[in-house]
DNA sequence: CATGTTCCGCATCGATCGCTACAGAAGGGT
DNA sequence: ACCCTTCTGTAGCGATCGATGCGGAACATG
């Protein structure tokens, strides 16, 4: 079998699909899951729905490949604030690249992993459970890594990871919430410097 | 002129506007103002559209008569929190009451003022905008509380009121992004109460 | 150039969107 | 009883929703 070769026949197609789902991650991030329509999206990708459909299955296979992207670009901080060698790296990590993401000078404010379909409508809710699994496997990352802090001694024995990881989530989807609201980015920035001062908050 | 007496003339009305309005609430709460179609609300609701229309308007007044209902009602624990004697009180109230009615055990979880509207198409930015007014009056009075807090010398002079709000408001939101994803209430307390034994985060 | 394969523009699908016109039903005032 | 006002059920409005069928255009291969 020495088929399937990366050679596909035919006419090859006519536009650059990441840079097409690039422009619908951001239709996503500024409108939501259920806020964006397919004409606002295949407008935005500068392709036609026969493409759109073509090329990337329908609008939920859409989002969950805009999400991917999000997910290594974005908000590709997170993997790497996960690495940090100190649990107070870490937040401090995570709640830099908190903030810068979700307040961008150009491009959608906030974040797309909580804005992207907090709650949906009946006929959405594979979207919105796809950002609920999205979300949890953050929230359990950051629970797994304080764990690892509390057996390495960099965080108290006492310590609750799972508690700990609570509070930083919840931290950081304030600041999401408040960067799709406007809030500026040196502001937000105080705010967390602010909780990063008492830390860890036993 | 002594026309104008609370006596309308005409066949009354065949519903009670009050239990309309509140059903409307519920389903905006569970599916956001996109989410909620205006079968599903009308479905609700009990009633028909033209019913629906003749009494609120259309979807949009619809949904601000929701959320003053909504602020009245389950989210009057925040007028009762601002009035607590002192900055720690105050907190302590608030995320209390956040936690409670963002994960009633019956009931739509997280908060109105947040997964409402957190963002929308073009057509849906008149609610989108109600929802950030909404919030931006919450942090304010916050700030305004934590500043009398700073005046009285309940909170140190060097306290930031702004800073401090972003900060309580930073965490409610985040409590309801979670309640809302499904995270359970005993948790999110235990949550909230590890923050409020650093308190305040100077 | 001939052939096979893929892509894409156009037109459109049925369903649902928010919203309304119309006419009859149901009550109050006199 | 009458009339007048208001409410409500039906039916449907134009627009948009997500999603497709089809036929010709475009390109790789032989």
């Amino acid at each position: 079998m020495k088929t399937s070769q990366r050679r596909p026949t035919g006419r090859p197609r006519g536009f650059d699909a990441d840079e097409a789902l690039e422009r619908a991650l951001l239709v996503f991030w500024e409108q939501g899951y259920e806020g964006a329509s397919l004409a606002t999206l295949t407008d935005a990708m500068g392709i036609s729905t026969t493409s759109m459909y073509a090329t990337f299955g329908n609008k939920e296979e859409l989002f969950r490949k805009a999400l991917e992207r999000y997910t290594e670009g974005p908000s590709a901080y997170f993997d790497r604030a996960l690495d940090e060698p100190t649990a107070l790296g870490v937040v401090t990590a995570i709640f830099a690249g908190t903030v810068r993401t979700t307040t961008r000078p150009t491009g959608p404010n906030g974040c797309l992993g909580v804005q992207g379909a907090l709650v949906t409508g009946d006929s959405s809710r594979g979207a919105r459970d796809l950002l609920v699994t999205w979300r949890d496997s953050g929230y359990s990352r950051i629970r797994e890594r304080f764990q690892r802090a509390v057996d390495d001694g960099d965080l108290p024995p006492e310590t609750s990871p799972a508690l700990l990881a609570r509070y930083v989530t919840a931290l950081a989807y304030g600041i999401a919430v408040q960067a799709a609201s406007g809030v500026g980015r040196d502001e937000l920035q105080d705010m967390a410097d602010t909780a990063l001062r008492n830390w860890p908050p036993c």
